[in-house]
Order: structure tokens, then C-alpha cells, then sequence
RNA sequence: GGGCGGAUAGCUCAGCUGGGAGAGCACAGCCCUUACAAGGCUGGGGUCACAGGUUCGAUCCCUGUUCCGCCUACCA
């Protein structure tokens, strides 16, 4: 017995607390250049600083610090890059909404005192997720922590736009854009969500200017905005339209003619009446309609940016304009509607579901607005970056969300970056107010690089969040410098991200990692599942769902949440989350504490397992459990290499609460109390060797548990490192694979379960202790049996074990059968039921001729046994031999039974 | 409209390259057996969505159908 003892059950929480200081104050989870080793680096997707920890970080950051732990422990040069974002219109929002709890908003401040209080904000509460990414158990390098706006980022930011601009990769021009109305900003196309909702779809005549008695019909959802009309536009072909083509109509509350043209493009046949209202100001074909036919009327504007109508509409009726000017978009719809209605335009209306453009921030209807913009022209950087993904320089896990990236890059539209809001990297481009030159720098500038006036105002505009996101692989390793970071870290080994930001983040992040480095930024992209609560909805505080990773924590402790987010990770399949898993999980740690406990309580303090795992004196079970723990690590390796995270948990899962807790523990009871000291050291070094590999092996899922119990093994049975994420992750050692040790645990492993399903059937509780007669099948079976017969006697239950190949089930026993024997348990204290028996028998017998029907069908058919691999009909065969000795046996008993 | 994924035990899901259907939870029975009741042992329960095809053999491959997700798109 050993002084070592371990408390009843598994504490997690000041467990926890302990081991990452311990961790953080050893510095291990800072990395330097080391040219001599190979490095794995990893940079995380920096989540807001508005963001609390959500279950979707928990499971980004887990499956990082998996592979981060993993790597590290695998001698790898590992680094993981953490930081935050500065989240743009996200943050900004979060401050003005706090501001107008006390009736303050940022025009009252103004742009220098806004942002003052913005990274006063970001000082107070933008560390919180960072903290709990600790409680995690993340591994990052904090050292290295990074910010979207820290000093070295903006460089990074600036270098890069002004760089591009240079090139004419970055161009400003007035387009048509999505506005958000409350965010007042424009939005690039990905940053508009789109819902579909009932509407109304409103029939309105024109009529023809040269004879008003003809009038041509057209069909909105959006009859506000026919005001700006600058055509309407009907198919080329169309024979009920075709010749109305060249003429005009008088368009309705106006004074204004506007043409007819023939668009084949813009106009389906099938749909509403065939004719289209042109409105290039307020709407995305429309706008390239009016680009194609009439481009000098493309530019009616109507709307500010408040989304109200202005009065600046050529040719407006006044009256008509006097009800409309000023008011919302939606106000204006009611009205034009009325209006229309009254003098007799409006034909009809009808129900019409459309999908509608939300901001992904705030879900406000966004507006189609024309406005000037900057623009990054991404067709030339999305060349190379589709290249790379083809080339397999850059590789997605899962394969499918290659065609997901290839469909967005391959249609990739121009990028609006510049956002009308104050929170962001400024753009850095100056205004002449004397020769209207745009002067982009590197450096603040004073005067205008043409003229060399001081009359030059900077860009109000930021740029999009996302636009320093895509520089996060290398501008947090120091570039532009040329640092030895850079040089040795970049390209990053993987990125572990969620689908939702493919286009955002991920595509981005390949074309500028391309076009500044001239290399990939990471060479996998390992995309993870969207987790969703039990129903499967997307988690939100609106639904009231949501799940909160620290209080999983709180519950059940860090390790046991890792690893159900680590077991559910399967790909290609959304998590639905639900705290019983967890608690599963939180068990499984308990057990594996139990099992350390045990394994403390059989050894000496000073215990040192043998230099040979196995020699002389080890048993069976030493060799079995050995040779297992082999498999079971090659499992792991290669499934962590795949990314097949909940293939790593469920092979540990299995393998120690099912092999290593279930039978070897049991198992060794017997030779850990052998009389013969080399006995009992054999096994104390197979159920040592075996814990404290398991325990590595599952240290990157359960990082605090795994050292906790580490910690407390005899120094002997652990190496030298001085704490377990930094030993050394375990090598299957292939002179410890014994297929035969395997083999030979099998016939006393399936005797036993045949009598525990005895015992269970006829109710015998654990404490009576039967006899029990074997036959073996054959003459290896019973030498096997008989050498491992202790086995069975201990782990069934037993007071006794016969075995002979002749051996006649005795009176008053129950028989059952395994492949490698027919077992039957003798009841003399009790007797047994005759009737149940033979029920049971006959139940048995009944089940194994069901299988004896389908494998002689299946090897008299002869195109199987011509055509089927030899192996397969030889292994067939015999379990059809075997199946029918065991019936003969069992009907033998069945006789005897009478 | 296009694309992707799913449909396997009451629930949540595994099942990698085709060869007698699995786990966890839940449920039922017997147990406080000296690591663990957050536990042990045992049991019940599935024409693997439907219809065809390829094959000696299909949950797995192919085609089609139905029902669910999700992504994407400018149907006025």
C-alpha cells in the first residue's frame, strides 16, 4: 500500500485553479524561434471584445488547445497566437447603447471623445472573454496577445491599404451599396442576411404618353420607390409588349416621361405582368438595368441616409411631394400606395412572400443606396487564392467546404470596406479642399501631396472590421517587419473555425496571406460544426437557449465539458447541446479518478514499474491490456492527425472505462495480491504503465484532471518532466502488440459473460457464489480455459470452476453458451425454476439457429462461395461450425432438463 | 432557382475504404461485491426514410422520390 491517497470523488474546481497558474508561471505555453525544432503554430479567431465565452468559442478554443496540447506534447515548436477583435459596428453599438441609457448619443460627444470611450469600454470589459478562455484551459501564448487596434496591427492595416490603393487593388467611386438605416453604415453583400417574409406584391398602371387609353402594368413589392422610376423595362420579344418599345409612359405623380426599353436580362416572361419598373437608385438589377439602357438617368437619388425621402425627386407633383418629403421609407409606402389608389393607378394587390436583406448586426431592413465608397477589387487577388485550394496548398477538413469556398470566390464580388461609423482603422486617405485630390499615406498627412495645400480633411470613413482580420496570420507575427516570428511561425499550421465565416474571414485571409506574403497563411482549415441547442436552433438570447460555458464549467469542470464538446465534434454534423450529455462526461472523469485511486492504493510510494513491461511473471491480463493500450494510442494519434476529435474521445472513452476499469482493473485484483513479489510487480507495472499513458493520452481533451492525478504518481512511474503537458505524448510501442495475449483472454472473457448473463437472467445476486461446469469446444479451448481459469472464477463469481471436454451439465444447473464453450452454473442453495430454464434454453437455442439458418443459406449459395473473398467464406464456415456445436450442446442440456 | 448535409434503438448520435447492426442517455431487473452508487452486473428494444439499380452480398455505391436542416441567389 502506498501513503499516496487520492479523496473519494474528483474535485474539479480549485483543481483547476491551481494547475494553470502552475502552468502559466513555468511559462509552458510560451514559445520562442527554435530553428532546430519544427514548429506548430495556430492563430485564433479572434473573438470581439464585445463577446462573452458562447459555446461556439468553447468548442473553437477546445478543439485549438487539443491540438495545441498535442502538438506541444509531441515535441513540436508550439505556438498559439490569441487576441481579440475589435469588432467595428458590433462594439460601437454595444457603447451607444450604453450611452443612451444615460440619453447620450455620439453626436453629442463627437468623434474624438466617442472613441475615447469606446477603448475606455474595451479596457473595462473587453478582457472578460479572455479570462474565461483561461478557465478553458487554453494554452495560448499570452505573452503574445494581440488586438485588432493595437499599435502594431494599425501599421499593419495601413501598410497593407495603402499598398493595395497603389497597386489599384483599392479604388473609392460612387455605387450602389447596402445600407443600414440604424447602423447608419454601408455593409459589404456577405454582412446582409437575407429572410424571407410575407409581403405584398402591388400591380400599377402607366399609361402610355402618346395614348393614355393604353397603360402598361407593372408589379413591386416596393411601390415607394417608383417615384425614381427611370424606365420601365419589358422582354425584347415579348409580343404583347414589343412594339411599345422606344415609346414612353407617363410615369404616375410626376411630371416626368420615362422611357420603355427591352431588357432581356432584367425581365422574365413568366413572372407578374412582364413588366419591370426601373429603379436603379433603389435596387441591385435595377441599378445594372439602368447601367445597360439608360446609364445618364441611373442616378435619381431619393433616399438619405435616414432613409427618408427627399425632396430633391425631379419633377415630383408638388402636391404629392409636399405628403412625402421627409418621412421613413415605410411611412412613404403607405402613402405612395393611397395616393396611387386615389387617382386610380393601383390595380391590385396580392400576397407575396420575398426574401429581404437584414444587417447582420442589428436585423434592420437594409436599403439599396447609392453613395460613394471604397472598394477593394478582389478578382486579382482571388485568382491565386483559388489556386491554392485547388493545388491542395491550402487543404479544408472537411473536404465538401472546398465547393463552398471555390462557389463564393470563383462569383467574388468587389469588397465595400469603408463603413460610415467611428470605431475602426481610419481610413487613411486625405481629401485636397482646394484641387480635390485624394492623397493615401502611410503617415498622417498635413498638406495635399498635389498641391501642397493644408486645406485637406482626412476620410471620415473606418474600414470594415474584417479587413484587419484578414491580415491576423501575419500582422500578429510582426509584420510589416520582417521579424524572425514571421519568418519561422508563417505560415500557420491550421485554422480551426466554424463555417459561418468562410467568406469573412477565411477566403480573406487566404488572398491577402497570398498577396503580402506570397504564401498561404496556414496550410489546413479544419471547420467545425455550428452548435445548437436540443431542438437543434441556433443558440440566441432572444430564444432564450443558450447554454453558458461557464456555468457547464461551474457544474461539471472544465475537463468533463472539453470533452463532450471534443466527443460531439463528429464532422460534418451540427452539435445539439444539452447539459445531461455533460454530466456523462463528468462521471467518466470520476471514473478515471477511482481508477487512479485504485491503482494508488497497490503500489508502494517508491514504486518503479519494470524496465521490461512484460517478462516472466506477467499474466494474461498484464499482456492483454499492454498490448491493447498499443492499439488504442496508434487510435488516438491518427485520429487526432485527421481531426477526427470524437474519434480520439470515444476510443479513450472505450478503451479505459470498458477494457481498462472493466476487466484489466478487475482482472489484476488476483496477481496484485500474488504471494510471488515478481507476480505482483508485473502487474503493478501493467496497471501503472497503462494509467499514466492513458493519462497523457487524454491530457490534451482533460488537461487539469489528468495533471492533478499526474502529479500525485511516484515520481518512478512518470519520466522527467515536471508536469505532464510538457512529457512527452505517447509512441505505440510495437514489441508490446500481442495478438496472441488477445486471442488468449478471449475464451475465459466471453465464459464469463456467458455465466454473468446466466446469473442476471435467473436473478442470482452478486453475493451467492455458484459453481459452474465448462465444456470446452475443443482441445485449445480447453487448455486456454484451464490456464485462465481464474479469471472466470473471480470475475463471474464463482465458489468453484470444473472444466472437461465431457463434462455433463449437473442437475439443477443453468446452461449457456459461448463460442468457445457451453458453461452451466449449478444452483444447489436454490435450486432452479425447470420451466424458466427451459424457456431460457430454448430462448438460446432459438437465437443461435437463427444464425445457423443465415450462414447456411449464405455458404450453399454458390455464387458467394465462388466469387466472395477466400478469407471471407473460411471465416464464415467456422462460425458455422461454431454455431452449431454450441446449438448441439445447448440441446444436450435440453434433454437432461427433461 | 442553385448547392450542401441529414433521415440508423424511446432520445442524441457513431458506423473510415460494401461481408453476421453499435455507443451514450433513458427504461426494466438484481446488487451499498474491499477504486468508483457520479458505481457494478444483466436485460428489453431497430424490415438502417421509401422505390428501383449495380453486386455472390448494400445501412454503406448509383438513380429517383418524400420529409427535415443549412448555405447561396437580383424572381420585379
Amino acid at each position: 500500500m502506498s501513503g499516496i491517497e487520492l479523496q473519494k470523488a474528483y474535485e474539479p474546481k480549485s483543481v483547476e485553479e491551481k494547475w494553470y497558474a502552475f502552468w502559466l508561471e513555468k511559462g509552458y505555453f510560451h514559445a520562442d524561434v527554435d530553428a532546430d525544432n519544427e514548429p506548430f503554430s495556430i492563430v485564433i479567431p479572434p473573438p470581439n471584445v464585445t463577446g462573452s465565452l458562447h459555446i461556439g468559442h468553447a468548442l473553437n478554443s477546445t478543439l485549438q488547445d487539443i491540438l495545441v496540447r498535442w502538438m506541444r506534447m509531441s515535441r513540436r515548436n508550439t505556438l498559439w497566437i490569441p487576441g481579440t477583435d475589435h469588432a467595428g459596428i458590433a462594439t460601437q453599438n454595444v457603447v451607444e447603447r450604453q450611452l443612451a441609457k444615460e440619453h447620450i448619443n455620439r453626436y453629442d460627444l463627437g468623434r474624438e471623445k466617442f472613441i475615447e470611450k469606446v477603448w475606455e469600454w474595451k479596457k473595462e470589459y473587453g478582457g472578460r472573454i479572455i479570462g474565461q478562455l483561461k478557465r478553458l484551459g487554453a494554452s495560448c501564448d499570452w505573452q503574445r496577445e494581440r488586438f485588432t487596434m493595437d499599435d502594431g496591427l494599425s501599421r499593419a492595416v495601413r501598410e497593407v491599404f495603402v499598398t493595395l490603393y497603389e497597386e489599384g487593388l483599392i479604388y473609392r467611386g460612387e455605387r450602389l451599396i447596402n445600407w443600414c438605416p440604424r447602423c447608419h453604415t454601408a455593409l459589404s453583400d456577405i454582412e446582409v442576411e437575407h429572410e424571407e417574409e410575407k409581403g405584398k406584391l402591388y400591380y400599377i398602371s402607366y399609361p402610355l404618353s402618346q395614348d393614355h387609353n393604353i397603360r402598361l402594368t407593372v408589379a413591386t413589392t416596393r411601390p415607394e420607390t417608383m417615384l425614381g422610376d427611370t424606365a420601365v423595362a419589358v422582354h425584347p420579344l415579348d409580343p404583347r409588349y414589343k412594339d411599345l418599345v422606344g415609346k414612353t409612359v407617363d410615369l404616375p405623380l410626376t411630371n416626368r416621361k420615362i422611357p420603355i426599353v427591352g431588357d432581356s436580362i432584367l425581365v422574365d416572361l413568366e413572372f407578374g405582368t412582364g413588366a419591370v419598373k426601373v429603379t436603379p437608385a433603389h435596387d441591385f438589377n435595377d441599378y445594372e438595368a439602368g447601367q445597360r439602357q439608360i446609364p445618364n438617368l441611373a442616378r435619381i437619388k431619393m433616399l438619405d441616409d435616414k432613409a427618408e425621402i427627399r425632396p430633391d425627386i425631379p419633377d415630383v407633383l408638388p402636391d404629392v411631394l409636399k405628403q412625402i418629403a421627409g418621412k421613413p421609407a415605410k411611412k412613404a409606402r403607405g402613402m405612395v400606395v393611397e395616393l396611387l389608389q386615389e387617382r386610380g393607378y393601383l390595380m391590385k394587390t396580392e400576397n407575396h412572400a420575398h426574401s429581404i436583406g437584414k444587417c447582420y448586426r442589428c436585423k434592420s431592413v437594409v436599403e439599396p443606396y447609392l453613395s460613394p465608397q471604397w472598394f477593394v477589387k478582389t478578382a486579382p487577388l482571388a485568382g491565386p487564392a483559388i489556386k491554392a485550394v485547388e493545388s491542395g496548398r491550402v487543404q479544408f477538413v472537411p473536404k465538401g467546404w472546398e465547393n463552398t469556398y471555390f462557389d463564393w470566390m470563383r462569383n467574388i464580388k468587389d469588397w465595400c470596406i469603408s463603413r460610415q461609423i467611428w470605431w475602426g482603422h481610419r481610413i487613411p486617405a486625405w481629401y485636397c479642399d482646394d484641387c480635390g485630390t485624394i492623397t493615401v499615406s502611410r503617415t498622417d498627412r498635413t498638406a495635399c501631396a498635389q498641391c501642397a495645400s493644408k486645406n485637406i480633411r482626412q476620410e471620415t470613413d473606418v474600414l470594415d472590421t474584417w479587413f484587419s482580420s484578414a491580415l491576423w496570420p501575419f500582422s500578429t507575427l510582426g509584420w510589416p517587419e520582417r521579424t524572425r516570428d514571421l519568418a519561422f511561425y508563417y505560415p500557420t499550421s491550421a485554422l480551426v473555425t466554424s463555417f459561418d465565416i468562410i467568406f469573412f474571414w477565411v477566403a480573406r485571409m487566404i488572398m491577402m496571406g497570398l498577396h503580402f506574403m506570397d504564401e498561404v497563411p496556414f496550410r489546413y482549415v479544419y471547420i467545425h460544426a455550428l452548435v445548437r441547442d436540443v431542438e437543434g436552433q441556433k443558440m440566441s438570447k432572444s430564444r432564450g437557449n443558450v447554454i453558458d460555458p461557464i456555468v457547464m464549467i461551474d457544474q461539471y469542470g472544465t475537463d468533463a465539458f472539453r470533452f463532450t464538446l471534443a466527443a460531439f465534434a463528429a464532422q460534418g454534423r451540427d452539435i445539439k447541446m444539452s447539459a445531461e450529455r455533460i454530466e456523462g462526461y463528468r462521471n467518466f472523469a470520476n471514473k478515471i479518478w477511482n481508477a487512479s485511486r485504485f491503482a494508488l492504493m497497490n503500489i508502494e510510494d517508491n514504486f518503479k514499474p519494470n524496465a521490461d513491461l512484460v517478462n516472466e511473471y506477467s499474466t494474461p491480463a498484464d499482456k492483454w491490456i499492454l498490448s491493447r493500450l498499443q492499439a488504442v494510442i496508434k487510435e488516438v494519434s491518427s485520429a487526432l492527425t485527421e481531426y477526427r476529435f470524437n474519434d480520439v474521445a470515444s476510443s479513450l472513452y472505450q478503451f479505459i472505462w470498458h477494457e481498462y476499469c472493466d476487466w484489466y482493473v478487475e482482472l489484476s485484483k488476483g496477481s496484485l495480491k500474488d504471494e510471488n513479489h515478481s507476480v505482483r510487480k508485473a502487474s503493478q507495472t501493467a496497471l501503472f504503465v497503462t494509467l499514466e499513458t492513458i493519462l497523457r493520452l487524454l491530457h490534451p481533451t482533460m488537461p487539469f484532471i489528468t495533471e492533478e492525478i499526474w502529479q500525485k504518481l511516484p515520481a518512478g512511474t512518470r519520466g522527467t518532466a515536471r508536469s505532464i503537458m510538457v512529457s512527452p505524448f505517447p509512441k505505440a510501442d510495437d514489441t508490446l502488440i500481442d495478438i496472441e495475449s488477445e486471442r488468449y483472454m478471449q475464451p475465459s472473457m466471453d465464459t464469463t459473460l456467458v455465466i454473468r448473463n446466466i446469473r442476471g437472467e435467473m436473478n442470482i445476486p452478486p453475493s451467492a457464489r455458484p459453481e459452474a461446469v465448462i465444456r470446452p469446444q475443443n482441445e485449445e479451448a480447453r487448455k486456454i480455459l484451464e490456464e485462465t481459469q481464474t479469471y472466470i472464477t473471480s470475475l463471474a463469481g464463482l465458489s468453484k470452476i470444473h472444466i472437461a471436454m465431457d463434462a455433463a451439465a449437473p442437475p439443477g444447473s443453468a446452461t449457456g453458451a459461448s463460442s468457445w464453450a457451453v458453461a452451466s452454473l449449478v444452483l444447489p442453495e436454490k435450486g432452479i425454476d425447470i420451466n424458466a430454464e427451459r424457456d431460457r434454453l430454448m430462448k438460446e437455442i432459438a437465437k443461435i439457429s437463427k444464425d445457423i439458418d443465415v450462414f447456411s443459406r449464405k455458404l450453399s449459395n454458390k455464387d458467394f462461395v465462388d466469387k466472395a473473398p477466400k478469407a471471407v467464406v473460411e471465416k464464415d464456415t467456422l462460425k458455422l461450425e461454431e454455431f452449431k456445436v454450441k446449438r448441439d450442446k445447448l440441446e444436450q442440456s435440453l434433454k437432461i432438463l427433461g
